[in-house]
Order: structure tokens, then C-alpha cells, then sequence
RNA sequence: GGAGGGUUGGCCGAGCGGUUGAUGGCAGCAGUCUUGAAAACUGCAGUGGGGGAAACUCCACCGGGGGUUCAAAUCCCUCACCCUCCGCCA
């Protein structure tokens, strides 16, 4: 979200962010209904002090102006009934186009439609020469037994993975690994539930745009007597039913129709607390950037700095038949994830998404995998950023870069939909910044780390850096 | 799952239909006093939005939403959360 005095004054800049980004919103319309809120909310207000000053002079009034004044309050009071829903829709219209306004994007962000617009600014590391027929990650999976593939598609469904022995204990100590680098630089490790309630994900940015990728919470019992109860109703709709009660029938039929009616409304209720109110979080960043949702912060508070670790999930809708073999992309996985939230200021904001993409390539190092480091453009980039960096990492078997980590500064866009304020120098509430990006996710990043790593034999090398939190120097088969 | 009790400004805590945007205390800021600090005293001080050069002024907000009333922090409904007791449980 954006201050609505900055979209008024500078119509242009964010009409061009729009253009940039690559989305569809009438930023006229959304101007248009500003300028009618304005006028609408005037006139409702001057109503309203009306009303407040003849209130506030009933009880000093005499007993022969009183029925007056009350006749008159009762006026105000009919008007307010129009006025106030009236202005309540158009507020509500407006939040919804205002969720949907991008952040303006940082100028140094290349210009571009999607990923093809992304620039590669570095690379680090030479993808080994092997001297051997390298395997894939899931073809060594099979060698040395590490996981169950295809036994826990079997049970729940694709896009799922199983570890065992070795790499089952690898996926813990890498997490572990990367929480401790994070604990060197002064982050604050947490762990967090991985879901919340839908206004968490508003904040954070991804409602109501991207909801189809998020998992929810439902009530499996109601839905299928719903469903049960929907297969001997035969309405199409409320307004159906209603021309029903209306028309000229029976009035033993009209009874079981007034039954009906009842139990269809008594079923949309029960649709409704079916659904769920609670979502499943694609990534630590949503809860973390709720933590401080509506406080006050003193500015001596800043900058929060969060290392957490959570299981994440995504519904990958859109990736059909992408990546379905092996463990690069499923719905469940884990992440290290690195969270900020700061003062209001530029370049601190800079140096902050510096220090942050900083820990991503030091693990990286520790790691021992080339990757390369993309510029992402601003067709790209989600709405809400101001600058993204993603990280790819090498993967032999694919002979290309695959992404582990997109390192991201949002300035105050999700602060503003969160309501993460702090108190700056001169004591005025202001909103902050925040930023945001990968530690460390697993198991993505074990496909990188088995194809590169692994020797003739099929057995795999652990970097120097993990052999002290995995306990032995090479991935061993497994039983 | 059952039965109660709560949710008020940065924090604590009054108020339970009518100058209450809210008594009081703590913390904060400014001043008096003091060499300085502390203490004491005095004053300022919530959040968001509108108007105004300013003084100032108007609107909304007492967990969220809805309602009753000329008038709601106060009454009613509903949702969320917290606490206590009972039941169940990793």
C-alpha cells in the first residue's frame, strides 16, 4: 500500500510503477473515487456535528425546547442512516484498488515484462568439471536409499518428499547451520507457527492478489454433510426459493418450502464457518511481519532483526507438470528465513538488504556451490517490492542455475497494510520499512548440494563448515 | 466439549446512558528549584482524517463488526482473543 496523499500528488509516478510492473489497475478510477470520498465524507461529517451539538444541548435544554431538539436529532438521524453506509462501500472500494497499488520500484531495477527482463549481475564459483558420469539428485536418492519418493507420493499425493538416514539428518543440520549464522550477525531467532488468520496475509501482501497459492485450514465434517445436504435441496438460489414462497400455492407445500428455506440458510452458515478462517504460510515472512502488527515502536527498538524457522507451504497452483520429479519443488517445505523491519530510511534500507543478501552468500560459500546473483525487473518482482534479488544456484543434472534465494526491501508498502509503525526523532508515529529473505530452504538446496558434491561412488561430500553439525565428513547409504 | 469472568490511552487502572477523548497512578517531555542530579512543584502530552497562514476547529476511534437511542466506553447482538473451573489429550 502506498499513502494515498503521495498517489494524489504524484499521479504519474505511480501510473508509471504500474506500467513497470506490468499490472492491470485503473489508477484513474481509483483517483476518481478518491475525489467522491472526499465530498461524500465532508458532507457526512458536517451532518454528524450537528448532530453531535444539538445531543450534547438536549440535557441543558428546558423542557419546552427539548421535544424539538429531539424531533430534529431524529432527522439527522435519518440522514446519517444513508450517509454513513453509503461512505462505509466507497471507503471499502477504495481499500480494495488502494491493496492493489505496487510499490514504486527502485530506479536501478532493470526495466522488464517477467524473468526474461532479469540481469545477471555476478557470478561466484565454477560449476565443477566432473570426471565421471554425474547422477542426478534423484537417481543418488535411489543409489544410497536416502529417500521415499515414490512411497510417499503414494501416500500423500505429488509434490511431497520423504528423507532417510543421512539425508534425512543433512536437512536438519543445514537448518541448524544456517539458524547459526544468522545467530553471528545478531538476528533474533524464532519459531512460529505456520499459519494465521487471512488479515495476516493481507499485511504481508500476498491477499488478496495471490490467494490461490495459499492452503486453508476447512472443516472436512461440514463440508460433506454440506455436500449431503446440498444433494436433497434442489434450489438453485435464495432469490429461486423466494419467488416460491411468493407465488400462489398450497400452504402445506408453502410449509415445507419455509422448512427449506430454513435449511438452506442454516447451510450457508455453516458454509461459511466450514471455510476456515486460517491459512497456511507459504513462508516465515507473513507471521514475522505481523509480530508487531498495530504497535508503536520506539525507535530505539529498531531494527528488528528475525532469523525464523518454519515448515512452509505452498499450493504451487499455476506449476502443473513443472518440476514435479524430485525435490525442487513441493508443498511442504523448510526455511531459515531472514526478516527486518526498520526505520524509514532509504539507505539504511540499502545497507540493511545488503547485509542480509551478505548472509545468503555466506552460506552459500560455507556451502561450496556456484550460483549467480540476478537483478530481478520489475515485471518480476512482486507488487509490493521496491527491490528483489534473487540468488541462483548451480544444479550439473539441469545445466542451469536454479532459484534458492530471492532477498527482497518493500520499503514501507507492507508496513503500511500491517500497520508496523515506530515513533522517529521528532516523536511522530511513522511507518517502517521492512525486508526480507532466505536463509537457507530445504530441500531445495539438497539437490545442489548432492549433485554437486558427490563423489564416484555415488556417496556424497559435506562441506567443512557442516561436518561440525552433521558429525561426519560424507553422506553415507542408508539401510 | 461444558460453565463462568474479562478486553479502556505507552503501561497500570477508574468510569457502567448525557461538557468523558475519557478520573487517578507510573513512565515520557518542558519548566521552577539546584553547581549538577535526585526529590518536590507547575505545565504539556493518545491515534487517524478534514479545514485553517496560525490561533484554533470539525469528524472518527474505549478488542473487531452490527444494533437500540436525540445521545453509547456505558444497553443489546455477534465474532475474536485472554483468564478461571470441569472434561479430554501429545
Amino acid at each position: 500500500m502506498l499513502d494515498l496523499k503521495f498517489i494524489r500528488e504524484h499521479p504519474e509516478i505511480v501510473r508509471d510503477a504500474i506500467v513497470k510492473k506490468n499490472l492491470k489497475l485503473d489508477l484513474g478510477a481509483l483517483l476518481e473515487l478518491d475525489a467522491k470520498i472526499q465530498a461524500a465524507k465532508k458532507q457526512t461529517e458536517d451532518v454528524q456535528a450537528e448532530s453531535n451539538r444539538i445531543a450534547k444541548s438536549i440535557p441543558s435544554a428546558d423542557t419546552a425546547t427539548r421535544p424539538e431538539l429531539i424531533a430534529r436529532g431524529k432527522a439527522l438521524k435519518t440522514e446519517l442512516a444513508t450517509l454513513e453506509p453509503s461512505l462505509r462501500d466507497l471507503e471499502a472500494e477504495l481499500r480494495g484498488l488502494m491493496l492493489q497499488v505496487p510499490q514504486i520500484p527502485w530506479v536501478g531495477s532493470p526495466v522488464g515484462p517477467d524473468d526474461s527482463g532479469n540481469i545477471e549481475t555476478r557470478r561466484v564459483g565454477t560449476p565443477r568439471a566432473f570426471d565421471f558420469a554425474p547422477l542426478d539428485h534423484v537417481a543418488l536418492i535411489e543409489k544410497n536409499n536416502w529417500g521415499d519418493l515414490e512411497r510417499i507420493a503414494r501416500i500423500s499425493g505429488s509434490r511431497s518428499y520423504a528423507l532417510r538416514g543421512d539425508l534425512a539428518l543433512y536437512e536438519q543440520a543445514l537448518l541448524r547451520f544456517a539458524t547459526q549464522v544468522m545467530l553471528e550477525d545478531d538476528f533474533t531467532f524464532m519459531t512460529l507457527p505456520s499459519y494465521a488468520r487471512e488479515e495476516v496475509f493481507v499485511g504481508h501482501g500476498q491477499f488478496p492478489a495471490a490467494r490461490d497459492q495459499v492452503f486453508t485450514f476447512e472443516n472436512e465434517t461440514l463440508k460433506k454433510e454440506l455436500i449431503n445436504d446440498l444433494k436433497q435441496v434442489s434450489f438453485a438460489s435464495e432469490s429461486a426459493q423466494q419467488e416460491l414462497l411468493n407465488s400462489s400455492i398450497a400452504s402445506d407445500r408453502r410449509r415445507d418450502l419455509l422448512e427449506w428455506k430454513e435449511l438452506f440458510q442454516n447451510m450457508i452458515k455453516r458454509i461459511e464457518s466450514s471455510m476456515g478462517d486460517r491459512f497456511l504460510s507459504g513462508t516465515a515472512e507473513v507471521l514475522l511481519n505481523s509480530l508487531h502488527a498495530g504497535e508503536i515502536l520506539e525507535l530505539d527498538a529498531l531494527p528488528k532483526t528475525y532469523a525464523a524457522i518454519s515448515p512452509c507451504f505452498r499450493a504451487e497452483a499455476g506449476a502443473a507438470g513443472r518440476d514435479t520429479r524430485g525435490l525442487i519443488r513441493v508443498h511442504q517445505f523448510n526455511k531459515v528465513e531472514q526478516y527486518v523491519l526498520m526505520a524509514a530510511d532509504a539507505d539504511q534500507s540499502a545497507a540493511m538488504f545488503d547485509r542480509m543478501l551478505g548472509n545468503s552468500e555466506k552460506i552459500l560459500a560455507a556451502l561450496e556451490l556456484p550460483y549467480r546473483v540476478l537483478e530481478v525487473c520489475t515485471g518480476d518482482m512482486g507488487t509490493g517490492k521496491f527491490r528483489q534479488i534473487d540468488i541462483e544456484s548451480w544444479v550439473p543434472s539441469e545445466n542451469a542455475y536454479r532459484e534458492t534465494h530471492s532477498c527482497s526491501a518493500l520499503h514501507d508498502w507492507q508496513a503500511r497494510r500491517t500497520g508496523l509503525r515506530y515513533r522517529d526523532a521528532d516523536g511522530k508515529p511513522r511507518f517502517g520499512f521492512t525486508l526480507n529473505n532466505t536463509a537457507l530452504a530445504t530441500p531445495r538446496i539438497l539437490v545442489m548440494l548432492l549433485e554437486n558434491h558427490q563423489n564416484a561412488d555415488g556417496t556424497v561430500r559435506v562441506p567443512l563448515a557442516l561436518q561440525p553439525f552433521m558429525g561426519k565428513a560424507t553422506l553415507e547409504p542408508s539401510r
